[in-house]
DNA sequence: GTCTATATGAAGATAGAC
DNA sequence: GTCTATCTTCATATAGAC
């Protein structure tokens, strides 16, 4: 019920998984070295294992802390009984970080590492089934759920498209939004 | 004009090729060596480094003979001048090859080293431009942007989710086909 | 076209001092 | 919390024989 609990972090492991995220970002995780994330922050290797036992422990992490944005939201959207209301709670939500973290989408919805540590770590699957839970509804027809796997992709995908790169950030939002809204209307 | 010309490939290149796609989709390009690869056809590394120079060729070759399967369906769409059913005929081949090459889609959209390529290389370039064209149209308002961003990652994205995994080909691609003309359809 | 053997560097990871 | 130094394994890549 309460599903997914990240575990606090300190100033140095902050440090640590922030630059992880974004050199993530850019490289991929297998593109990315113990010895690039040292290097970015400034400190040797010996120092970030000091932190965190193994790169996996920092890859974790980093999903940690970014899963942990939707929960406030999750939470709000599985409280609404009125599944087309809890649908646009979430989807608010997840446009608005897809957004602002433009740069990660990408990485964290498909870089195969984490794709693996998704799919493995119960606290993980657990937080994804209630995303999807949410989006899907109780509608298990193949047509709700092509929808709703066409909207988390065209969504987490459309803010890292070259086509859309020179978009200010609120131009880009308010037509997620708008079109999100008008994709969920067709077919109900 | 004439675009994107595609080197042809030996026999040993081709297994080679086929072999380094699927090891790609599984564990993306950074976490794919070129050991995997020998191992996966049965030969060794110096046997694979004696048809490629380096790593990158190999990935050359497997985008472009990914990239080819495009070529027909967006020259056809080049040719007519009703933008519609330009549209309409790329459209309906990319869902034709992302539901048949599903686990590769993932791979050739967001792998960091093969997106890296996409935009460096100028066959790749042009090639990328001229399936942007078509799928905005002239049209370079940010709705008709956003729109084709959400459609084209749509797609792409929804092929490889966890939501719609257990669906049979024909289903998901019937599925596809109809949301997809319903999301072109609004706002037109 | 494939092999064995090898060069060279960088990866993940640990020991122990400060 | 950070360092230097080190270990081991694996990466890309090459030389040269069959």
């Amino acid at each position: 019920m309460s599903g997914f609990t990240p575990v606090p972090h300190s100033a140095a492991q902050t440090r640590i998984v922030t630059a992880a995220l974004d050199l993530f970002a850019e490289h991929g995780v297998s593109g990315t070295s113990l010895q690039m994330i040292a290097d970015a922050i400034g400190v040797t290797k010996a120092a970030v294992y000091h932190q965190f036992n193994t790169k996996e422990e920092i890859v974790v992490a980093t999903i940690e802390t970014e899963l942990v944005r939707l929960e406030d939201a999750l939470a709000a959207a599985e409280a609404d009984e009125d599944h087309a209301r809890a649908q646009e709670i979430l989807l608010t939500r997840v446009i608005d970080l897809a957004v602002e973290r433009r740069r990660l989408v990408g990485t964290l919805l498909n870089d195969p590492v984490i794709v693996r540590l998704l799919e493995e770590r119960a606290p993980f699957q657990q937080f994804m089934r209630r995303l999807f839970r949410v989006l899907i509804g109780g509608d298990a027809r193949p047509e709700s759920r092509v929808r709703a796997a066409m909207i988390g992709a065209a969504i987490g995908g459309a803010v890292t498209s070259p086509v859309v790169a020179d978009l200010e950030p609120a131009t880009l939002h308010a037509q997620l939004i708008s079109l999100t809204k008008r994709f969920l209307e067709i077919s109900d």
